[in-house]
DNA sequence: ATCAGATGCAACTCCAGAGTTGCACATCGG
DNA sequence: CCGATGTGCAACTCTGGAGTTGCATCTGAT
């Protein structure tokens, strides 16, 4: 474990930062819920300018939570569950590695004590 | 389902911020490999001042990723795994969510081009 | 009592990023 | 061809957060 092939670390700080900002959130919520839609009809429905939901979609793109794909003079964004779900993965990892070793320190206090009240 | 209690919303939105930051994930991980320490120990560790690790630790304790205990004259932190978990959970409920969501976009998508198929 | 180590508080600098505006460039419809 | 709509690029402002420094305060040890 812990080998998921190089950059992971880069990819799981960037989806991090991407998911830190709420209009970003929002922007996925959009799209999940609207499949395929473009930066300015999403700029209709947020109280932003359609440059900032560009540079926003802009660092989604970046962190592998949507997609782009041009149709015509459009481009339309759709979400990308993949990076999220890899994210997800690597969270609960974490936290479960947290409570192994929070266990390990426990069971090592408790020894201590244990040898504390033997000594006396 | 998305009904786990009031400030479910501000509790997922805190955490993402604290994890965010690239010095925070590494005090996360000192605590963890450490058990209890006090931020100067930390500090020690890191290319920054005690007094920014505390600012940072006042983040992660705020956003319920750590916990405080004074001892004597020193205070102790330490990871706490309840609030990461959760999180984890939150992030993999909503990729599948949108997993869900792209299947039925992906359906009528194609409902749509076989009836097109049908009409000429 | 006194010194040293640890924490708390406050004011300050600095900069990345969120947001804006203006304009130039492409493209679709008639 | 021409107007309308959508996108891209660049320069600008401005606020929040990361980090620092200085000093006050508290506690443990000799």
């Amino acid at each position: 474990m812990t080998e998921e092939g190089p950059g992971a670390a880069e990819a799981v700080d960037s989806v991090l930062v991407a998911l830190a900002d709420p209009t970003r959130r929002q922007l996925l919520d959009l799209l999940a819920a609207r499949g395929e839609v473009t930066a300015t009809t999403l700029a209709e429905h947020l109280p932003v300018s359609r440059q900032a939901v560009v540079k926003h979609l802009a660092a989604l793109d970046a962190a592998g939570l949507v997609s782009r794909s041009k149709v015509g003079r459009e481009v339309r964004y759709a979400v990308r569950p993949a990076a999220l779900n890899a994210t997800a993965r690597w969270m609960a990892s974490l936290a479960a590695d947290w409570d192994r070793r929070l266990a390990n320190i426990k069971r090592i206090a408790e020894a201590a004590e244990a040898a504390e009240r033997d000594s006396r």
